[in-house]
DNA sequence: CGCGTTTACGTCGTTCGTAACGATA
DNA sequence: TATCGTTACGAACGACGTAAACGCG
């Protein structure tokens, strides 16, 4: 068994079970994985593939079990060269993260803008996913870490950093009757109007569903979009009123439109980085982190990674702070 | 980086930095753990150890890091390996037992012969550690389980699975004025007795202590010893009162003695076996562990190894029960 | 001068890529 | 017939062991 053929096992599986294709991946030839592969299961003394003809079908069982195994044995010896590659202070490398598209759009752009003036080398890769799926992608392995948003919970799934309090702005229309309020509307003035608002509206758990069904009210969802661009499109179609993240909202793209306050009964979110356990993250993954959230410190974050134990994190600040703080 | 050179480089730290002792202990010679090192060293960029002239002296901080890292590569790999090992239904292997003084000599013999017996390719090792030290050596990935008692507690450090249930019991000379008592004597017939005991009986927190601080009583403890002979033998030479795990009192070898229930106040204890988290065990491990508790289901037990949770385990029986289920 | 590490060198095994072959849809 | 996996073969690389050299106590 080598770190080479368990490296080949993930490709191969990660490929559809297509060893052409996972040779590609892994910059080798065909031949080469078919035969490392004969040979680590030779070792193992079992079929890690089932192979139809001569074509590989599916997984075994037993290959599921070895395969998961696998991947910890390449996380970690990853790790290694990541944790070298620190030592060195090597400048290049990947930087992966998995986050809603809010935060990708509206949120990360400044920091992000940052990390790739101060390191030039590092590729960076953005993995887009939807509110429920972000942390099952940073739990697979691959992303370096994750910013999610909650109202309430902490996430689970790794080292969970809160970086900002929202809360969410009621969008309409300049011409629209609410527009005119001058205050937040109550929920009772909100419940007999068709909603544009996010996907995870549609769950019956959402804060949202949550805070009218307190109220003993029921919102009218005229529509669900994943994104905050797509909300404001069909908010400006006059399909009806937006409910979104303020992040979402800039005076200068939107002047069209009209922000109000959310009802106070709408409570405040908080977005967190959820960074992967036993993970460890170059040194510019920090950086990153701490440029989202100027309030962390360094020591501090690092200490929390290695250490495996949840210090007494900074509150965070909110929204209207932290992006008065990045743009000075 | 290899498996290899990991594996080398975890031999030589855990020589006390000799390769040529590591050498021998991995089956290789010393010239090709010194390359292999040093190639090591130049892929991640830094020195692993540190060197004084042409010797090994310590391990660098790094080096440190990067050792831990490299243990838990092969104890995955380590994980496939004997998967592999159990799937091909290999019948043959290492297992390593950390437990104290009393299972080791009392519980385990009868499980480990009838181990030994079925599987008789499998070399057995016993790995003595005091109370204390035991989870400590299984966090080190030493052992395969461990056997440990507590008196109300659930261990932590893996998964518990609750073995039986055990009272102590006070051993006197068969001419000590308590032997015709008949009846378990109290707490504060005892406090002015000398006792002869568990050296954990020297630590403030132990139940023992705790039985006689909540009664208001001070014992007066005449002797610790480590193991349970130590403390027969003592009490034979008439240095005071024995108290200790009744496993260790056996109607045959301590016919001249004679055993009284302890106190009441004094806690009944639970044993258990303490299995890591994230390691595979062969499934001979699995038998020992069905051998040393019938109660527990295979099945069960296999489900919560892998499955990562902890199932409702059945009741564990007395140690009066269990023995007896054992020799029949 | 013994102990332990490093360097040098020759051999062997292994891996890898190219090319040809086989099977399948 | 196109696609994908296996087999065959030759070249290159790398690992390993023996032997010798180097430093240090």
């Amino acid at each position: 068994m080598t770190l080479t053929q368990l490296r080949y096992l993930i490709a191969i599986a990660d490929s559809g079970f297509n060893i052409t294709l996972a040779a590609e991946k892994v910059h080798a030839t065909q031949p080469g994985l078919s035969k490392q592969l004969k040979q680590l299961e030779d070792e193992l003394g079992f079929l890690l593939f089932q192979r139809k003809g001569r074509s590989l079908e599916a997984i075994t069982p037993a290959g599921r079990d070895v395969l998961a195994h696998a991947r910890r044995v390449l996380a970690e010896a990853g790790n290694i060269r990541a944790y070298a590659a620190n030592e060195r202070g090597e400048k290049q490398g990947r930087l992966t993260l998995v986050t809603t598209h809010t935060q990708a759009r509206f949120v990360l752009p400044p920091a992000i803008a940052e990390l790739a003036r101060k390191f030039p080398d590092v590729s960076i890769h953005l993995q887009p996913a939807s509110e429920g799926e972000v942390l099952d992608q940073l739990a697979g392995g691959l992303a370096d870490f994750a910013v999610v948003s909650t109202a309430g919970d902490v996430p689970s799934g790794g080292l969970a950093v809160p970086l900002y309090r929202w809360r969410r702005v009621v969008l309409v229309p300049a011409t629209h009757e609410l527009a005119a309020l001058g205050r937040a509307p109550t929920l009772a003035e909100l419940a007999p109007l068709p909603l544009v608002s996010y996907e995870s509206t549609n769950k019956p758990e959402s804060s949202l569903r949550r805070a009218f069904a307190d109220a003993g009210l029921e919102p009218q969802v005229a529509m669900t979009a994943r994104d905050a661009d797509l909300i404001k499109t069909y908010v400006r179609a006059g399909l009806g009123v937006g409910l979104l993240a303020e992040m979402a909202v800039s005076a200068r793209d939107d002047a069209d439109l009209r922000a109000l306050p959310a009802p106070a009964a709408v409570p405040e979110c908080v977005s967190w980085a959820v960074l992967p356990r036993e993970r460890v993250l170059r040194d510019y993954a920090l950086d990153l982190l701490l440029a989202l959230a100027p309030q962390l410190d360094r020591s501090d974050l690092k200490r929390a990674v290695a250490g495996h134990d949840t210090p007494a994190w900074p509150a965070p600040p909110t929204w209207v702070e932290l992006s008065q703080a990045i743009t000075n």
